[in-house]
RNA sequence: GCGGAUGUGGCGUAAUUGGUAGCCGCACUAGACUUAGGAUCUAGCGCCUUCGGGCAUGGGGGUUCGAGUCCCUCCAUCCGCACCA
């Protein structure tokens, strides 16, 4: 009998099923693990090689955290709304309902097919009307709070209250002394005024306290995509999704009040197991910058410009102060003699893209207003500029320019001949001051003399008593917008009133996704949600037709698993103080800055409701590697219809490289008749080989199907089984790594597999399992393998765990190893990773039908104790000679033993020793 | 420009975290068993060598009895952010 992995794949993965070995129960005694993936966009490609790379690892984890006895939270799902889906819909008119439901058919059979130990009871949709009724209530918690700045709610960090308390403040003192993150436009007004305000007046200005809340802002609008996007799913100017190019422009907004936790976002990393550098991607995403505002007194007017500054040490040297062309003041700033040069220019900076402008960014643009302003420490007079370097949505949208110690400040000065004054020392006569940033104060007035910290400290308290400035911390993150006008989302369970947006009751919920006859925007332009018919909340008032945004959905699901079934609640509490953390996280790195922080966004909010019990979701994020595609090149030459061999190009003459598909290519050899069939038009093409074969070159390219090297992991499986590609992946190298899938050495892990066969079977096909006490040797070579198997898991490396298991294995067949007290525990060793062929043999040995039920709560291996080890003995530091000794030898004695050696005198050549470092279990130096 | 990471045989990688560098696998070489092998088994496989040994972890320097590992410096590659004041 050989190994078969199609025929026990098949048989073990039915029984799987039929006896729900992997359902997980919430009420057991056991403690909890919880680990989970990124759960896929279900596109219609279906998976490939680079998918289930995470979810081996996972899986992997999973299954050995079940049997070292923890009830292990382990599901799986789909984030299924989404563009492509809808896109296909715009183009074919099959409603993204139904392709969305085949596309995720296709994953569930491929990701079963691999063997992966999900609890599919516990299966999320996120366009599910059961659970995005769940997100469309969280909306709703969200649009009914406030976030308290307070000075003492949590810490100083504030949180989010019930907008209801926000109106009994308001009922009671006004709004003078709540610190809430809201618009910076709020008038202030007392307990009187605010009753005396109009209903819809009250309306409006709790608009601007709630967590979510309409806006008019300057958003990312796609017209190629007809919606907008968040700036996280811009890049380069231009949509993540599709490529097309991205306008920046003014419209009203569902919008997510992110800011408001920017500050607990920054500080809770600490407490998270993120890498380093995704980490720091969130951190540079939040950007905090701490500094100082600066008013600059506008001269002729009663107007101040207040600056934002990091560096307001350097304010002596702010020669002029540069403005947002899209700064709402600067009509009123720019004296009547400038007033058409200014005009053109803010025109041609508000037409030229976003794209435009991030292309060159070297190229310096301006113009004078005409109008001065004071520097509030110096007293000088100095000029007002419009500049597009100065960015709207940051700071103030004013800027101090120091064209001494900032960069872009020089440029500009160097480029219109402004004023220059150095005000650190040692810059005076260098040709680009910017390049020393630090140092003595110069020039600087009551600042001369200083280091630049204390320059900053001094400063600000000088701008402080002048009450012309004060300390400020700013975040570069913004605030998310929420709508995207896409038929193929959530529906915001919002209704206007005269214009005023009012939220659905909760029972409600969920508020579905009406049909519509096309999925584009309508003749109007409204949203396809426009094309409803009938969609009217109480028969007459208007619903929001914009939908939420891809992230909503996965902002919250890792909750869902824990009570997936709920329909009284998005989670049962108990559940969810059962569950906690994710303990494990894999997913990729590409939502470093979207998933992962809206969710953390998210799970801050519900904390601050008490909703949940802990304030941050995920305990440890696993970030896998990309696997890339490695493509084949085939060379023609480009004047005949010839095709030449990888290794006899150059002897021929121009060739051009196309490329050839993986399939029809074995170890860098093409099969030139199937290529033939592929690429009919070379039916008559001469193949000049090399050594008798045609040797294709290779590259790595990202995985698609233009390029014809797209594996399926359905392949792998048809050639060799679920279990090697398992190991397999995991065998490539360390699981963070990106690296190129090749098919060069699924041989060796497939080899692997089958002499583990061999060890219960022999090469006729008997079992030949002995009952036979293992001896000393087998024991150690099996406990070796356990023990590291085991450390490795714990620190997640994948590679090196398999390693440990061909070892074990290959030291096994040797040894003619066939005991079975040995092989029950490899077996079990090996179940992680290739649970198929260990459940099979399992099975033969008769232990137990699964080793699942069966045998985890026991796996505890003794490791094997050594008895005596081998030290290499060096002299000097260079290993001269290698002794034996007992492990329970003091050092004393161990010492004695080695400078007695007759080996070890005769280096030592007669001369004392100076010292002798024994390592513990490791080597001896003697030093003379 | 700023930030993060990485650099080891022909290739993918490993090294008990400062202790004999190259585990495991691929590829390759030789042999065995075979009608046959893209099956299996055995042995070899960093470089040089006068067979004593010598040299090797991107380059150079340092700390140490001892450095792939720690420090300094230069070089190269990958990733992220980028007119953020």
């Amino acid at each position: 009998m050989e190994y078969n992995p199609a025929e026990i794949e098949r048989k073990w993965q039915g029984r799987w099923a039929d006896r729900q070995v992997y359902k997980t129960y919430n009420n057991t005694t056991k403690p909890k693990y919880y680990v989970l993936d990124m759960f896929p966009y279900p596109s219609g490609a279906g998976l490939h090689v680079g998918h289930p790379l995470g979810y081996i690892a996972s899986d992997i984890v999973a299954r050995f955290k079940r049997l070292k006895g923890f009830n292990v939270l382990h599901p799986m799902g789909f984030d299924s709304f989404g563009l492509p889906a809808e896109q296909y819909a715009i183009e074919t008119g099959q409603h993204p309902a139904l392709t969305t439901a085949k596309n995720i058919a296709t994953f569930k059979r491929q990701l079963n097919r691999i063997g992966f130990s999900y609890d599919w009871d516990r299966e999320v949709q996120t366009s599910a009307p059961d659970y995005y009724k769940w997100t469309q209530w969280i909306f709703m918690q969200l649009f009914n709070a406030w976030y308290d700045l307070g000075h003492s709610a949590n810490n100083g960090l504030g949180k989010a209250r019930d907008i209801v308390e926000l109106v009994e403040l308001f009922e009671q003192s006004g709004n003078v002394n709540v610190r809430a993150a809201c618009h910076e436009d709020v008038p202030h007004f007392d307990a009187a005024r605010w009753l005396a305000f109009s209903e819809r007046t009250k309306a409006e200005i709790l608009l601007k306290y709630r967590l979510t809340f309409l806006s008019e802002e300057v958003v990312n609008w796609c017209p190629a995509l007809g919606t907008v996007l968040a700036n996280d799913e811009v890049k380069d100017g231009r949509s993540e999704r599709g490529g097309y190019p991205v306008e920046r422009k003014l419209m009203q907004q569902w919008m997510m009040r992110i800011t408001a936790y920017s500050e607990r976002l920054l500080q809770d990393l600490e407490t998270v197991g993120f890498t380093e550098s995704l980490k720091e991607m969130q951190r540079n995403w939040i950007g905090k910058s701490m500094g100082a505002e600066l008013d600059f007194k506008v001269v002729g007017q009663d107007l101040s410009l207040t600056v934002f500054t990091t560096r307001i040490d350097t304010t002596f040297g702010a020669t002029f102060v540069s403005i947002a062309p899209e700064h709402e003041w600067i009509p009123r700033l720019t004296s009547p003699d400038q007033q058409a040069a200014v005009a053109e220019y803010v025109l041609k900076a508000k037409n030229r893209s976003e794209r435009d402008r991030m292309a060159d960014v070297k190229t310096v643009s301006g113009v004078f207003t005409g109008t001065y302003v004071i520097n509030p420490l110096s007293g000088e007079k100095i000029q007002l500029w419009a500049a597009d370097y100065v960015l709207a949505g940051y700071g103030t949208g004013v800027v101090m320019a120091v064209p001494s110690s900032d960069d872009r400040d020089f440029r500009f000065a160097k480029h219109y001949q402004l004023p220059i004054v150095c005000v650190i020392e040692g810059t005076e006569n260098m040709a680009d001051p910017t390049e020393k940033k630090k140092g003595k104060m110069i020039n600087s007035g009551f600042l001369n003399g200083l280091e630049t910290a204390d320059a900053i400290q001094l400063a600000t308290q000088k701008a402080v008593a002048l009450g012309v400035g004060k300390a400020r911390i700013n975040y570069r993150m913004r605030d998310a917008v929420f709508s995207r006008q896409r038929y193929w989302g959530e529906p915001v369970p919002v209704y206007f009133k005269e214009g005023i947006p009012h939220l659905i009751q909760v029972d409600e919920l969920p508020l579905i996704l009406p049909e519509i006859d096309e999925f584009k925007p309508t003749p109007t332009g409204e949203p396809p949600l426009g094309r409803a018919v009938n969609w009217k909340y109480q028969g007459q008032y208007e619903y929001e037709l914009s939908t939420m945004p891809g992230w909503a959905g996965s902002s919250w699901y890792f909750l869902r698993y824990m009570d997936a079934r709920n329909d009284q609640v998005f989670a049962d509490r108990a559940a969810m103080d059962y569950w906690r953390e994710v303990d494990l996280y894999v997913g990729g790195t590409e939502h470093a800055v979207g998933h992962l922080m809206y969710s953390r966004f998210w799970h801050k909010f519900l904390y601050d409701k008490g909703l949940v019990g802990f304030p941050e979701p995920y305990k440890k994020l696993l970030n896998q590697g990309k696997i890339q595609g490695r493509s084949s090149f085939v060379y023609k030459l480009k004047t005949e219809n010839k095709f030449i061999s990888k290794g006899l190009r150059g002897q021929f003459g121009e060739v051009a490289e196309l490329s050839a598909p993986i399939s029809l290519v074995q170890l860098d050899v093409l099969d030139i008749e199937e290529y033939k069939k592929f690429r009919p038009e070379f039916i008559d093409a001469e193949f000049v080989l090399e050594n008798g074969q045609y040797i294709c070159g290779d590259g790595v390219e990202k995985m698609s199907k233009s390029k014809h090297n797209v594996v399926n992991p359905d392949e792998v499986c048809d050639e060799y089984g679920a279990d090697t590609l398992r190991l397999y992946e995991m065998f490539l190298g360390p699981i963070e790594a990106d690296k190129p899938w090749s098919t060069h050495g699924i041989e060796g892990v497939y080899r692997f597999l089958k002499k583990m066969w061999r060890l219960f079977y022999d090469e006729k096909g008997n079992w030949q399992v002995k009952e036979a006490d293992p001896n000393k040797e087998e024991w150690k070579a099996l406990h070796k393998a356990l023990k590291k198997a085991e450390e490795d898991v714990e620190h997640l490396s994948f590679n090196t765990s398999v390693s440990a298991f061909m070892v074990c294995v290959n030291e096994l067949s040797s040894l003619k190893c066939n005991k079975r007290a040995i092989l029950a525990d490899l077996l079990v060793m090996v179940s992680p990773y290739a649970p198929h062929i260990t459940e099979e043999l399992w099975e033969q040995l008769g232990h137990a039908t699964s080793i699942t039920q069966a045998i985890f709560p026991q796996w505890n291996p003794v490791h094997l104790v050594e008895d005596s080890f081998e030290y290499p003995i060096s002299i000097n530091g260079k290993v001269r000679t290698k002794m034996d000794f007992a492990a329970d030898l003091p050092v004393q004695e161990i010492e004695k033993q080695v400078l007695t050696s007759p080996a070890v005198q005769k280096y030592m050549e007669g001369k004392p020793a100076k010292k002798v470092i024994i390592v513990p279990k490791r080597m001896v130096n003697v030093v003379i």
